[in-house]
DNA sequence: CAGTGGTCTAGACCACTAG
DNA sequence: TAGTGGTCTAGACCACTGT
């Protein structure tokens, strides 16, 4: 091992990782204010940017939220769990924030992306029926889906713009003989641009995770994909799947 | 909507914003050296700290690293799959990285975790027969993953420490009659501590994975565990599974 | 209004890397 | 040694939030 020892933190790694674990061992609880800039000059003399630092650094972390004006919060923890077999996949939306909770809905007809087609196995610049949703929890949006259809079975499912009917795109499959039977999933995590936070209202160092999911009938044929952006705070995915034999 | 326009940009969002539009559609590829801070300062006539923090906001998006003495550069974004259903799990290890690649490994007995004894499905304070492995891919470590085998079941299937034998824990189980049949992963997103952070090498603002992994055999019987870290920008998670029929 | 965090400056010194 | 990024200071002004 050539890691050298850490000899003597900086001051604002100091100070970090005073926070720090006053926020891991519980001290600290979701939701409570922590030491602000101001006192924390004081309290370790040092200049306003170097306090700055150390907050920064737990931020950075996933740690805390910072609401301008007001302080520095430790953020809340828990997640609602995503289980990819179930339908829908997330069972209970988000019951840790108060305040308003809900989806809101367009749908429309374009040419797939390429990803898109290359997934549902169609040609480029053929037509997919897209359906696009926008949820909410509170004041921010926790999960942002495009789910893509191929035209062909659209039309043959009777599903339309603006409308796919009760039960959704996955009744009217199934009413055609195209019952969604298995599928797969692609997961990928990064952290999300700038204007991008600020569309999605994410808060802080939040970790994006991108979904790809491309659902099969019977006979193996692609009958929808979507594409899901979540908060990678306020999930946990889960997967049940069978092993093969050899 | 009741986004606000960004009207005007601030001096050090516009430096960003401008970098980060290099970057994306492709003109600053990947390996590629951004413009320094010093001369960031004279082509924008800005102090330090606003060149600085321009840079900070792309490390934050993981799109570049920063190489102290050197400069700063644009991140690859390539990643290795990871197939769940498959054994191993990941095929081909990172090619991206030149330079060394291996995998560390040590193995003990220890009282299960307590996360790990309920996916076990074990008492407290139970033992387990425990493999740690690290894995590296150049430069910086790519995985960690701690394997639990209940201590009947390791012992029933000849798996002591320091020695799996070949094929490793999986061949042992099969032999003993308990070869998994079915697994199931929980999959959370978070960003590394700081301490962590080091400790895995892990460069940039860059997101772990972390994976819980329960293994069944075909009676159900919970016959291994483990928790894996990844480094969230070097993978794709990717997942097969059927379909509940209703 | 007082208090919070956000941005910016000008200048200093340090640590690391390459030629 | 020259050039890079990392830390730190002291002070300024701004923007937002609550009372």
């Amino acid at each position: 091992m050539e890691v050298p020892v850490p000899s003597k933190p900086l001051p604002y790694e100091r100070i970090a990782n005073e926070l720090r674990v006053g926020i891991i061992d519980g001290r600290l609880a979701a939701g409570a204010q922590l030491t602000g800039e101001n006192e924390l000059m004081q309290r370790y003399s040092v200049a306003r940017e170097t306090a700055r630092k150390a907050l920064r650094v737990l931020r950075d972390e996933g740690l805390t939220l910072t609401r301008r004006g007001v302080g520095v919060f430790v953020r809340d923890a828990r997640r609602v769990s995503r289980h990819a077999s179930r339908n829908p996949a997330i069972a209970a939306v988000d019951e840790t924030s108060a305040g308003m909770v809900g989806v809101e809905e367009v749908a429309d007809n374009v040419t797939a992306p390429e990803h898109i087609a290359r997934a549902l196995g169609l040609r480029e610049g053929e037509l997919v029926c897209r359906r696009v949703q926008r949820q909410y929890a509170g004041v921010s949006t926790t999960r942002r889906s495009a789910l893509y259809i191929p035209m062909g079975l659209a039309v043959e499912a009777s599903i339309t713009e603006l409308d796919f009917g009760p039960g959704g795109a996955e009744a009217r499959l199934r009413e055609a003989g195209h019952a969604p039977a298995r599928a797969n999933e692609v997961i990928r995590v990064r952290m999300p641009f700038r204007p991008e936070a600020e569309d999605m209202r994410i808060e802080g160092a939040v970790p994006i995770v991108t979904i790809l999911r491309t659902d099969y009938d019977r006979n193996g044929l692609a009958v929808q994909a979507s594409e899901t952006v979540l908060d990678g705070s306020r999930y946990a995915l889960e997967y049940d799947f069978p092993l093969p034999e050899a």
